[in-house]
DNA sequence: CTCGCCCCTCACATGAACGTCAGGTTTCAC
DNA sequence: GTGAAACCTGACGTTCATGTGAGGGGCGAG
């Protein structure tokens, strides 16, 4: 598959996918003319990288972890690399509960007590 | 307090206040030849700002939301803006746990099954 | 062979949240 | 009143993950 099919289908913009590639983290093979072809697996290293983005890991971080997850490096510092950005992970969960706790209070204080607010509104009113 | 001394008790640096005051996110008296002086409340202020920075939310949305939070506006709108944020908080919150729980799918396999390595090794060894 | 679509490689642009340097002013302790 | 420390306003630099052309080549259908 070329990267045009391998964009829609991770729904990853061509040019990030070439991105990927320069950061190390994807790898093509390269047919005649240069064209990259991918294969099917590639779906889901892409979808991995997209996780491990959403998580807020940098392409570097990303790039020394990939050994870890998939081929399975195993070494003493590979594990303490895992645990170390999970646990980063587990902070940044702990403050975007803090921070969603915080909104919280604020939904309620404004729905609450004298609020004229009887309804529940659901979405946000077309403006 | 000027400004030297709010950087320092909030952990914030001195460009960074600046800059939220540039987006509006932050107010200071201004005294005879210019420089800022801040309540003691900017304390919290700065440290409600950061938190909701760490909880991913840019400048623009903190601006938009900081009315709700501390001046108690309160409109159909803004109570629909405080939710669709906290919404997002719990995505993020969702997609993290997803990452950490691959993270520590990884971690176990890397630890338990023929992996020489009895000991628990909790920190990163000095390398 | 040629049209059209997809692909290629530069390489500059973007936006966010600051860092940093330059050149100048204010404040305050002495 | 004076010198150093802290402050001021620009304004350009940085990093990251892309967006966005420019200019040119690959490749299957007809």
């Amino acid at each position: 598959m070329r990267i045009g099919e391998l964009a829609t289908k991770t729904g990853v913009s061509v040019r990030a996918l070439r991105y990927y590639e320069e950061q190390g983290l994807l790898t093509a093979a390269r047919s005649g003319g240069g064209q990259r072809h991918y294969l099917d697996e590639a779906i889901d290293r892409v979808r991995l990288i997209q996780m491990l983005y959403a998580a807020g890991l940098s392409s570097r971080t990303i790039l020394d972890l990939l050994p870890c997850v998939d081929a399975k490096v195993n070494t003493p510092q590979s594990r303490a690399m895992l645990r170390a950005e999970r646990d980063r992970i587990e902070r940044q969960i702990t403050q975007l509960q803090q921070a969603r706790e915080r909104l919280d209070r604020v939904i309620a204080l404004s729905e609450g007590p004298a609020s004229g607010c009887a309804y529940t509104d659901t979405g946000t009113p077309d403006s």
